[in-house]
DNA sequence: TGATATACATGACGATCATCATGTATGGTG
DNA sequence: CACCATACATGATGATCGTCATGTATATCA
């Protein structure tokens, strides 16, 4: 059973979108092959059509999911007003593919962890550009130091088990970045 | 082939400190239960007199890491610098086990996740006491800010296959933990 | 010192998984 | 409309791994 051109190109969108989502929600290891393959609708033996290992898709995935991603148009404080909520936390299949996948692609191929950086730095550029600070350069830290707090923050109110804790986690690190973008540069 | 007393409590610290360090280098699931108790001297049999199951392991695993770390009494800024240092990055299986083990923690066991619950209370707990601030609740703020901010630093510095980039977010994150420290509070 | 309990080595088992081989039905092309 | 390329389904294969069964040598204790 052949398909059509466009049905392969559906295909494909939603290999990479079955993958994403479930790579964020259970990680790259954890979720097989197979299981991406029936979230697209398709069995697995059509896999290797489209890529050529696990690891191939892996790294296509990722740079899929911060290409496909929109440009934030909000300030520093507002990303974090809507990146650190409960809401956010708890869903990990939709949620940012930073915070769910960033640690487990520091032992993935090159390819990957390109596709990573690559995120990691368009995401450090654009929220620079709306960073409190008096020069590009005060901005660009403020959104390093920003968006690190971030991803961490996000990953220790995953963690904890303790509901308390975990919102703790989030509102103080939100309101953390909110005050040390009303500060003065040291120095 | 029966051994001492002290002879089993030696290999039972053994296990913990290999798989430890293996689980913090390449993760709980790409580690061998095989693979521990090599590097533990022994062979994989007599893994089950020790614990019940390789969740087990992990789970104590990282109660153990927890409990064993000594008291930081660095205050936050000097935790951070030594913190985020480019040997830190490198040195994945001596290193944290928060920024090597959260982001996986949250799809463990629950003891797992308690024993990671404990140690991020505790790692609050004590930063708070030498953390900048007028009050204990501004203290808490920037303990959980800046240790958030430690943490995704490092996850995002190892993620990065530019070193350069790598680094910079290594010190532009820590010049943010200074200067956020330096800060008046909001309001 | 002899009896017993047990820690561990060796080896096996069953499940899971990535990958590949093959057959087939259908879309593209003339 | 007929030929052919091909996308995908089914099923197999080999490797890996957690867990368990069994045997044995030795620490412990009476």
């Amino acid at each position: 059973m052949k398909v059509s051109r466009e049905q392969v190109a559906e295909n494909r969108r939603r290999i990479l979108a079955s993958a994403s989502r479930l790579f964020r929600e259970r990680g790259f290891e954890a979720v097989t092959v197979a299981e991406i393959m029936k979230a697209a609708g398709l069995t697995h033996g059509g896999f290797y059509g489209y890529f050529k290992s696990k690891d191939d898709l892996i790294a296509h995935a990722l740079a899929d999911v911060f290409t496909a991603a929109p440009a934030a148009d909000a300030d520093l404080a507002a990303y974090a007003a809507n990146y650190l909520t409960p809401a956010h936390r708890d869903d990990r299949a939709g949620g940012c593919p930073t915070a769910g996948l960033a640690a487990e692609t520091i032992r993935q191929s090159p390819e990957a962890r390109a596709a990573m950086t690559a995120g990691l730095r368009r995401q450090i550029d654009q929220l620079s550009r709306k960073a409190p600070g008096a020069t590009p350069a005060e901005q660009r830290r403020a959104a390093i130091g920003g968006w690190a707090a971030m991803v961490g923050a996000l990953i220790l109110a995953r963690m904890s088990e303790d509901p308390r804790l975990s919102e703790e986690v989030l509102a103080q690190t939100r309101a953390w970045i909110d005050q040390a973008g009303g500060a003065p540069p040291a120095l």
